[in-house]
DNA sequence: TTATGATCCGAGGGATTCCTCGGGATTTGT
DNA sequence: ACAAATCCCGAGGAATCCCTCGGATCATAA
């Protein structure tokens, strides 16, 4: 068996209806996912439930782990490309409301599908794998330097690490609350709780006050 | 075939030879479960691994899964204790130093063995149906809220739903530097951030100061 | 219309996994 | 020392699972 090389690679669908099954396809993995996990998502029943025989399948992914790299590929910029046109468009007067707008934007990003995001956040061979993740992470953490450079007081704290923490905190918690408890992320409790517990972790230099 | 019944339940062990292997065998698991993931533990190559036939691993443990939940159930017993005998010799003086004392064990805790830790938080079916982790959790809320009861003045906030925020935090900084970067936990870098932040945030009562 | 290419299909091969079963080896109790 | 209990073993059955392949069906362009 030689899995891991695809001789026949994915093709691209050019016609409308190619590309109706191809998204079907796409959906019917997420919805499978979802409800029965990673080990029970067989490429068999993705392709039932998406209405299509498994040839159709691999004609357009070269396995499974591929389908499952798209679908994470997808939520991946789905949610951060909905994080930055609501961050653009939200108030940033000054470090707190910029800290508050940056929560919120983050929670709903994650809100467009928690179940989703908590099913892909645990497949960690793709997760970690995926370059592309640890470059959306790298823009935001510079992104949050800047931020930081201009409007906190830092002293003589290393931002970069600071941001590090930030973003570990938010990022975590948001993840596991959608895991644990995902109708919190409806509340405006988490958001209050978040945003009032960065700007405190931020707003002035020194370990005491 | 029935899996899911298992017609010959799990045998104790009461020899000491018997205890031995039933060892061997959970430490096996704990080592390929690390290396090589969840999917390529097959249980022929955990009693490989553990130098036993395979008839002997199910002599005592009716199917793989049952492997897994009684490591996830031992790890979290051994983190959990290793983490109260840490904090019942520390210092507790005021609140500032509580929180210092309660992140550090935290975070000895997980590093007791971060990449066991990291491979078993990744295992969703069997940590999420595992109510004794819940359990732990519980107890773990109940104290952190009495101690905010009894040290910090919170003025109007609800000290279960920052208690809450707080544990989240914390856990999920630390589990998740333990998945990204495992090294991180041997600086103290980690424990002064994470402190500082936690200290501030409850700090003081009101939103702003 | 007809030819060419794109799309769709699903039975089944090859591989792997989980687990059983019957019996042999070792320890324990008497 | 002998019987009973306990422990150990590994070949192989049953069940999946992933993926291929040859051919049917549909779309498009000449």
């Amino acid at each position: 068996m030689a899995r891991r090389i695809s001789r026949k690679p994915r093709k691209t669908p050019t016609q409308a209806r190619a590309k109706a099954t191809w998204n079907a396809i796409l959906e019917a993995a997420a919805r499978v996912l979802v409800q029965r996990g990673y080990e029970k998502a067989t490429t068999d029943r993705i392709a039932e439930r998406a209405g299509v025989g498994i040839g159709s399948l691999y004609e357009y992914f070269p396995n499974k782990e591929a389908i499952f790299a798209i679908l994470n590929l997808r939520w991946n910029e789905e949610r951060w490309s909905g994080f930055q046109a609501e961050l653009a468009s939200a108030p940033q007067d000054d470090l707190q409301t910029l800290i508050r707008s940056t929560v919120r934007a983050r929670i709903n990003a994650t809100r467009r599908n928690p179940r989703l995001n908590s099913a892909l956040r645990n497949l960690i061979p793709l997760s970690v794998t995926q370059p592309q993740a640890r470059a959306i992470y790298e823009e935001f953490a510079e992104h949050t330097v800047r931020a930081l450079q201009s409007h906190a007081r830092l002293g003589d704290r290393d931002p970069r690490l600071v941001a590090q923490v930030m973003l570990h905190a938010t990022h975590a918690v948001i993840d596991n609350v959608a895991d644990m408890a995902p109708e919190l992320l409806d509340s405006p409790a988490l958001e209050d709780e978040l945003a009032l517990m960065l700007y405190r972790y931020v707003s002035s230099s020194s370990a005491r006050d």
